[in-house]
DNA sequence: TGGGTTCATTTGGGCGTCAATGGATTCAGT
DNA sequence: ACTGAATCCATTGACGCCCAAATGAACCCA
């Protein structure tokens, strides 16, 4: 019951290599393999194990392989992501496609998001984390006093 | 049925490592794991064991998984958080965000809450403290018209 | 009740292991 | 043979793990 958590930052060298965190490889269980997907909604990438991809497909198979949003999810899945190999220090390598839509240079910040992670730009990254906190904020307050944080679940 | 009660302050040092308070300790359970999060709402960070993030992970359940408040949600609890060792001798090393987001440096206020406890910056837990009294005297004052003693203060 | 004693937690430090990082070397495809 | 990629190695530094001293609190007994 291991998930990817925390977020940390790691650099990029000439090679264009980075390692990937030693607790997420933990989570991915001696998986060498990664799968990524570009994300839909920012300039991220998710990553995770190959389980990722075969969610990806089972709600793939669940859809009308004729209608739109089958051809559009279908494209997503397959067509925007990547299998990047993990080398034997645990380091991967991020394609020219990856580097455009995320703005990564020579850094990346690693975030956990329970069962997969992605990397950011650092700088992007910050400005979402901002945001993202801000948002949680909101939210807590609309929820009312109930809902703040751990506390929230207030019933004991 | 143990809870987090009272609050103490310890020293980090050189190292960086600072003892979670033997009480805690207990109440954990000898789970050398220690799940923390970011608090939205203050300069602290929220502690606990691994029945913390389970218990995040219901409240992510139960919300649309397309939804923004999903999203926001996902993020506090996983990319705003960590799963901190505890050392055989009953010590913790605290990662630079928590550093960052509470402004600890070389003194920690642990702080009892009941299920979980909080770990504060002590001249910022000062501060905390003296204003939730002082809300906690007006509130006391508000529900004394209504009603109940100590217990009163129970219900929404 | 005062004093001494024991036990437990806290705290400081040494040391080995592993992760991270930079670079060299081998390999493969063109 | 040349370019880029996959492996392999070596160095550095952080972190986990162990032991020991120091501090303090609970306890017992005279």
């Amino acid at each position: 019951m291991s998930r990817f958590l925390a977020n940390t930052q790691n650099p990029v060298d000439k090679k264009g290599r980075v390692s990937v965190p030693a607790a997420f490889r933990t989570v991915l269980g001696g998986q060498n393999e990664l799968y990524t997907m570009l994300s839909i909604s920012g300039p991220t990438v998710e990553a995770g194990g190959p389980q990722l991809i075969q969610a990806a497909e089972a709600r793939l198979g669940q859809m009308d392989p004729f209608s739109e949003e089958y051809e559009v999810w279908s494209y997503y899945i397959h067509g925007d992501s990547n299998m990047l190999k993990i080398d034997g220090d645990g380091r991967i390598t991020l394609g020219e496609e990856i580097r455009e839509h995320t703005g990564i240079d020579d850094k990346v910040a690693f975030v956990g998001r329970g069962h997969f992670f992605q990397m950011w730009e650092p700088g992007k990254f910050k400005i979402y984390q901002k945001e993202t906190r801000m948002k949680a904020l909101e939210l807590r307050q609309r929820l009312g006093k109930s809902g703040g944080g751990i506390a929230g679940k207030r019933g004991h």
